[in-house]
Parts: structure tokens; sequence; C-alpha cells
DNA sequence: CGGTAAACGAGACGGTACGTCGTGTCTTTGA
DNA sequence: TCAAAGACACGACGTACCGTCTCGTTTACCG
């Protein structure tokens, strides 16, 4: 435990563990007054009392601390409600999706999603960190849904799970227009159903 | 009216079009060469033989000068060949836009959406100039559709383009995928026959 | 000759005198409000409502229409009051300029000369239309006291003269001691007696 | 004492005296080869290969960084050599005054009068680290010259120093007329045995 | 008395320099 | 021996003026 962590030490001044809880902190805080514009390696240094080689030591840029900083703040997923069935409990995650992407920690994925477009190790880490884990559980209910029958089982899930998600992140990204539960209802009803003349079914 | 655009001069020396033209020339080889990064209003100066207050006479910041030259690079869209059926068209569309999209109009296109996240003026400029423009014929293809009776009737036309179009923007930002005619075509035989399991029919 | 400076009209618009009077009014006033550096092109356009090329056309930069607006503004020097002596004249006038030299004119002046050292036409107009024309009322009195033997015959007039202003400019541009009615007279004094011991003759 | 500007250091990298070195050089080379004009903090920074900020720390602007470049150049005074008499020192201090107002150094010492004009600060820089450093040797002089009885005691020795000088800095600053030995010694001759009619005395 | 040529105001042009900010690296002192 | 503090070289920012140029307009003269 402790001497684990403490041993290693061989001499000198030992890191500050909680320098880098400061330094995310800070950037979080930055990226949430100001955008990502607001995230500097000087503004974060100063706001988190550390020196500029110690941010440096573990990011090599300002948007990698921002990035980090985002990711720490959007970890905790609420874990999905599954009652009432498979395709109620997408929808519910659906929305449960827009709205979070209505608050900052929307705008905040739309900055990350920008930040990630002219640096490819950025994109990496967000790619497996945030899209891929937050599509987990839509996956497992598509998986589900398949499973179950109320979905064609010759889909490509890839495919299929990005039909449901990137309306969402178009919006969020191209703001031409709302996304409220709504327009999941639509999005969700299109793509059961499909865009052909059919009677509908129920969920 | 030409008479609206020509008549606004009121006095002294009137702007010079070829500036214009070499600012943007200059902006545009700036952006493919290097990205969104070197798009700098000193880099753009200096190669386009210009002075600084000139381009700001006319756009507030780089990223301006980089969605015009952006603007005026993509905004000869092909025209669409409608023959051989609605669906058919629709098909060879988005085709068509998933293969601008690989190439390095689709990483400008990725640059300049990640540029409008940060500025809310940008971001207006850009969904009217691109993406509502490029919606266009989706929308006349989607119309025509319903009229035909293809597609069904009661589907709200925005969110319809959305679920054909965000997946392809989709891919092209996060890059977890690649976008190639399969999944266009898995794309829309999904939206068109829906999630469900049913009997396909024909395009 | 009036024929000398009005024949030389070819053709064309007159220069507008008002102009010439509404810049150097324009270049007075920045003068004053916030010294040389306030004396732009742009600024005096702008105050006299005035294009560029207009003062261009007459001044070769924005020091030689100060340069013109000062010697404009101090031209009316006050004739001096010779009654009383010779030598009671002399003290008169230097007190005079002394009391000039502290009031704004006195500023201006100073700056003058300082933007004289970086221009050589300036500092020649300058010289020639405020050093040496100021200096004539010394050199008439000087004269005057020569001839009637209250001064040596032996005498450089220029160096004599020299002798009497310089300290007044030298405080003027240095600013390290006040000049006022004692200062000159305590000039006057060592001049006039020398600094060698003897006995001091009246006036 | 050297403690007292060495202790200061609070933390962070000390100042690197060697970059100081090299500003002041590049400015003193730009104000030899193209007068104040050329001396721009642009200019400095690219000579001296050295940041712009870094001179921006040390100094407010770049007539500053020439005053402190021109102070540097001047500071060594060449010790008076006092043999053969109080006055004839008194001369020979004023003849290398005047030497040295005919080279370069004096063109420098003009503009550095002039810059002073219109910046109050480096107006007083100016004056405690020249002109008062330079009038010491004069001053001395002047004293030994009243307690050794060659000259009056009741003078004001400001005044007297005024005297003195300023028909140096006098012509310098305005050109009408060249300083030389002779210029001196009349200057001299009358300041020290009087304007008025007299037996001259030998010094 | 109508044409023409120069001066007018306005303001855009290509530039230079400004003073500030952020970058990523380095070099100190202090813990 | 590592952390904070902060100086370093670099380079882009957006602004202010420079001195030149091109507009459309005005105003005297001369043919």
């Amino acid at each position: 435990m402790s001497s684990e962590t403490k041993s290693v030490q061989r001499s000198g001044r030992p890191r500050d563990a909680k320098a880098r809880e400061r330094i995310l902190a800070a950037a979080s805080a930055l990226l949430d007054e100001g955008g990502i514009a607001a995230v500097t390696m000087e503004a974060i240094a100063k706001r988190a009392s550390v020196g500029k080689p110690t941010i440096y030591r573990e990011w090599p840029n300002a948007s990698a601390v921002a990035m980090a900083a985002f990711l720490e703040a959007t970890k905790g997923l609420a874990p999905a409600d599954r009652q009432g069935g498979v395709l109620a409990a997408l929808r519910r995650h659906l929305r449960a999706v827009a709205e979070t992407f209505s608050t900052r920690a929307g705008r905040n994925t739309a900055l990350m999603i920008a930040a990630a477009q002219s640096d490819s190790e950025l994109a990496k880490v967000f790619r497996i960190h945030f899209i891929m884990k937050s599509r987990e559980e839509g996956r497992a209910l598509i998986e589900l849904a398949v499973a179950g029958g109320q979905v064609r089982s010759d889909l490509d899930i890839e495919a299929t799970l990005d039909l449901l998600y990137a309306p969402l992140y178009f919006r969020l990204l191209i703001g031409h227009a709302p996304f409220d539960a709504r327009f999941v209802d639509t999005i969700i009803d299109a793509a059961l159903n499909g865009l052909r003349p059919r009677l509908a079914l129920p969920d």
C-alpha cells in the first residue's frame, strides 16, 4: 500500500500526488469558464500553483491536459436502467445522452472533438476513452435486442450504432437544430421502422 | 441584385478584389499544407503579399479567413444525377459525399467544424453556407421520394436528413471507422428498411 | 510678388487656403494636447477633415506639419521695449524669453528642437524661422551696447548671443533647474561682469 | 552593496546577464547606424537574438534601451588633467567636451536629449546619469577656483556651470555654428572676463 | 460656356513596429 | 532529486500609422 508507493522514492523531493489533481481541476475550471482557448499551460500552472515543467512531464500540450480533465470529469457514466424492455432502455439511454449534450458537458464534448481534429494522438485518446466507452451501453442493448429478436440479426453493429448516435453528435456539433426528447424519439422511430412506408410496430 | 452590392460604395478607394483573391488562395494553400494551425494572419499576409490590416478589414481572425477560403473552394457542388430512380440518386449522392470526405476536402470540412466550435459566428456561416447548402440535394430527393410514395409521408424531414448525413460526419470527425461505399449502403439500407426484422424491399 | 506666387498656377483647381489653415490648427491642437507623438498624419487628417494627400502635397511628414504649426503660432514676437537703457532692455528681453519658456510654448519649443535632431531639413527651418529670428532682438541690443560702449567691442557677437541665450535653452531642454527672473539676472550679471573677482559696475 | 543587488533574487531562473549585454550592444550599434529611428524593439530583438519580452522585462520602450546603451557607452569619462592651474584645466575640460560633441557621441547625446523631451522618466535618467555626472568635473574645478580666489565667491555655482556648458549643448542641438577650440576659448574668455569693457587679465 | 485638369474628401493599399501573450525549454533556489 | 518559480528564444496576435494609391466629386481656368 503506502509502503509500495513510498518505497519507490530514491531520494530528493517526492512527486506531489496532489499536483496532478490540482492541474486537472484547474484545467477543468478553465475549460468551463473560457472554453478551450482559456486552457493554456500558463493559466493552468498559475491556477494550480504548479510549475510548467510539472505539467509537461505528464502531458505534451494544453489540449492534452484539457482532454484528461474532460475524461476525468465524464468518466462516471450513469449505468443503464434496463427495466421495461430493451428498446425502451435504448430510448432512455439516447435521451440521457441528448440531455447531457445540452449541458456544459455537451459543449465540452464538442470542444474535445474539435481539439482532436488537429491532433491524432488526442483523437485516439478521445475515441478510446469517451466514444467507445459511451457506445458500450448502446452496443450491449443492440446485441440484446438482436438476441431477443426485436432487431434484425443481419445488421452491422457499428453502422447501427452510428445510425443511432451520430444524429445527436451532428446536432451537437452543427447546432442547426435542437436535440430534445422529441428528436430522439423521431430518430429512434425512423431508425427502427425505416423510412419506407409500412405499418409501424409498437416498441 | 447586382445594383444592391455595387451601389453601396460610398467614397474612398474601393476594395481591391485581387487582394481578396490572393488572401483566400493563400489561406487555402496554407490550410492544405499545414492544417488550421498553419493558417495564421501573418502567414497569409506574407504569402498573399498583403498587409495584415487588409485582411482584418474583411475578416476578424484567421479562422474566418480559413472558413471563407474553404467555402470558396467547396462552393461548386456537383449537381445530382437523378436518372434511375430517386432512391438510387440518393444513394449516389451520399456515396459522393462520402468520397469527398475521404479527400483533403473532407479533412478541411472536419477542421472547419472544429473551428466553428469556438466561434458562434463561424458556426453560423458554416451552417448556412456549407451544411444547409449541401443538404439541399438530399432534401430535394427525400421530398421527391415522399411525393413518389417510396418514403413515408409522416417524416420529419430535418430529422430524416440528419439520420442519413450524420453518420458520415460522425465517422469523419471521430475516425473510428472508414466511410466507404459499403458503409453508405449499410446506412441507407438500415435507414430505409429499419432495424426491425422485416422483409427488405428492393430500391 | 503676388504674381510670382499666383501666376504659377497653370490649370485645375487651386489649393484650398482654408484646408491649410485647418491642417495647421489641427496640428497645433494635437501638439498641445498630446505632445509630438499625437501629431500623426492620420490624426491631423481626421481632425481637419482633410484627405491625407492634401497634407502630403505641402509637407513631407507629420513633424514638418507640427513645425509649421509651431512657427505659425509663435511668429508674433513681442517687439522689444527699449526704454531705460540698452542693458535694461536686454535684461527685460531675456526675462520675457524665460517666461515664454515656462509656458506650453516653451514645451513646444523643446519638442521642435527634439524633432529637428532627426531631420536636417526640419532643423534648418527651425534655425532660420525660430532661432535666428528670436536672436535678432538680442543681436540688435548687443550691437547697440557695443556702439554705446557698455559692452566690449572685441566680442564675437554670435558667441556672445550663445552665452546669453544658451543657458535658457539648456534649462528648458534638460529641466535640471528652473528658469525664473532670478536665474536670468544671475546669468546676465555673470556674463556682463565676468566670473573673475572684480568690482561690479552698475548697469 | 553587492549584497543589495544580488540578494534580491527570490526564486526562479535569474536574469541572463549576457542577454542584457547583447541587447545593449545591439541598441548601440543600431543607434550609431541609423539614428534613434533605427532603434526599434524588433530590430534590437533580432540583432541580439533575444525575444522581445526579454527586453520589455527590463525596459519599457525602445528609447529607454537606447538611453541605457548610450549611458553604458559614455560612462567612461576621461578623468581631468589638472596640472597647470585650475582655469587651464577648466579650459581643457570644456575643449574635451566640445571635441566629444563633434563625434558620433555628440550626435547621440543630442538624440538622447531629444528622446528625453517626450518622456519624463527618460529625462530624469539622462539628467542624473549623464548631465549631472559630466558637470561634476566642472563643478569641482569651479569650486577649486573659488577657493583659490581665481573666481568670485558670490557665484551661484549651478548658474555658472550652465553659463559654461550651455553654449556647447546649444550649438550641438541647434547646429547654427561650429564648436571648435576657438569657440570654447571665446566662451571661457567672455565668461571669465565679462562682457563689459575692462582690462583682460591673464589666466 | 463647356471641357479639362488639378485639388479635394475619403479610405484602401502594402508595410513596419508596436506591446502582449502563449509556447516549450532552461536554470535557479528551496524543500 | 524533484518541485515552484520564472527567465529564455520564438513567433503570432490585433492595432496604429506610415506614405502611396485610387476612387468619385468639386472648382477654377482656358479654349
